[in-house]
DNA sequence: TTTT
DNA sequence: TTTT
């Protein structure tokens, strides 16, 4: 078997509100758009957008405290999914990133109001809002694999 | 100005040979597929499928020493592109990886002939071809602002 | 809060033969050097040297079929400690690296025998010793904290 | 040869305000220290403290703007120093940071002033003092063989 | 679909 | 489009 190795770290702003949603077993999956400016030369405005999932107490967090422009450090993997399109019939695939640990940049001192993906669960960010109403979340079943089992709001939006 | 970084790392192996082609001003560019084993579980057998592009000498590494099945390491970061569909119309989308360091695995001793993508042009691997006939890589003309203009094989293909 | 990340990775060799020792709960932590050439310019012969540790079932892994010379790729977090000196009284301090992924190279295809860390227990390499006799380990109690309790090897080795 | 890397990345703030000291030739080069919170638990208040080096004008801009307590972002390699103990003579060695790429974080937004390492020159933070009176710097030759030579600040102070 |  |  060959060595195998997935890491990525990415520092940048939400382009969107973060959508927070459930498994029909109630974990918490939290998506959210990254722009991340390339910045290179000066006269660089490139900038390169991913879509991020979040799993779990760091997804609520997330969807919790941060909005549309919050800049936000991240640690993770990439992840590839593929499937064939309804209407074209034709094949598609797309590279995203699943976020394992999410710290919170801006605010005062280095921007960390609650900090490093933890956060109460009061006093939540005006204008945070649960996604709700879910087509098409980007889940995948193995991602449960690993993780004690957890019924925390059982249902309460089907994938 | 917000806080951006974006840095990722890979150990996989070669989906296909790679390609090696030409910018007009005549700077290679290499493009290989990249398969990351997922392995999380033991009955995991998910697979993570990425594109990659390596420019100049270490793009002529690869295209010289690494064929389809080869075990890579690459650090580097990911490209988000977008373009409009020719046939549909709508607007697509795609992330790739860019390297800027690529590591052969591989080998006797850790598996590394010629080592850390450097390589002499001579002795290539049976087998490795350099691609021909290009339509469609990947080029971004934001690669080329910050390094030093060099004319090596000029215009061989047209990109 | 401030936000925090402590990433590392590092490939390169084991400059000597691991060492595996196990806490008074019987939790397996392995300990080795690893060498990791600089090679920026073709006439640089610089090596960083580094202490790594490794817990639980990967650094059983590393211990039994891993020994001096082996290249490996690693993924942890820097960890530094501080003591007093014995003799002066002055004090010191030092950085190593805690490994939580370690990715077997070398080897056929890319260097993986028993792959990715993990490994049964039965066929340890040939020259693959057990520490014993242990004086001076680095063990920080907070490496157990996040940790489920578990006794495998009860007491065999005091540190 | 084997395959080889060395990538960091951490996430702090300062423990001290930066030095910034100057090469016989002139190119300048910054030293500070980083605390990284470690946070693994809610009850873990352990600490990891490094020596971080930053050469040339991202040197500079870390000297310029950001003082004791400031949070950066940093994205670097690791590097090992071995010397002599002119006291006891005994081998004394290190390991600490040399960061590639520095980020700034904190204040408005997400903590970037002048963002990213560059900064002019002018309107430096109250507070930022350079380095002056300098003994025992960690200069590496190596650093600088593969980057074009500069004269800046010709022979400031010695090192 | 796009953030500062 | 997919590697060991």
């Amino acid at each position: 078997m060959a060595a195998s190795m997935n890491r990525v770290i990415l520092a940048g702003n939400l382009t969107r509100d973060p959508e927070l949603r459930f498994t029909n077993d109630g974990v918490p999956v939290c998506n959210f758009g990254l722009a991340v400016n390339r910045r290179r030369s000066k006269d660089d405005d490139a900038v390169d957008f991913f879509d991020v999932t979040v799993w779990r107490e760091q997804g609520e967090a997330v969807a919790n405290y941060k909005t549309k422009g919050d800049p936000v450090l991240i640690e993770g993997r990439l992840q590839y999914r593929s499937w064939e399109d309804r209407d074209s019939g034709q094949k598609r695939s797309k590279v995203d990133v699943v976020a394992e640990n999410v710290q919170f940049l801006g605010g005062r001192g280095d921007g960390n109001g609650s900090s490093g993906g933890s956060g109460a669960g009061s006093g939540t960010k005006a204008g945070a809002r649960h996604g709700r109403g879910g087509d098409d979340v980007d889940l995948n079943e193995e991602d449960f694999d690993d993780i004690p089992f957890r019924h925390r709001q059982p249902r309460l939006t089907a994938l």
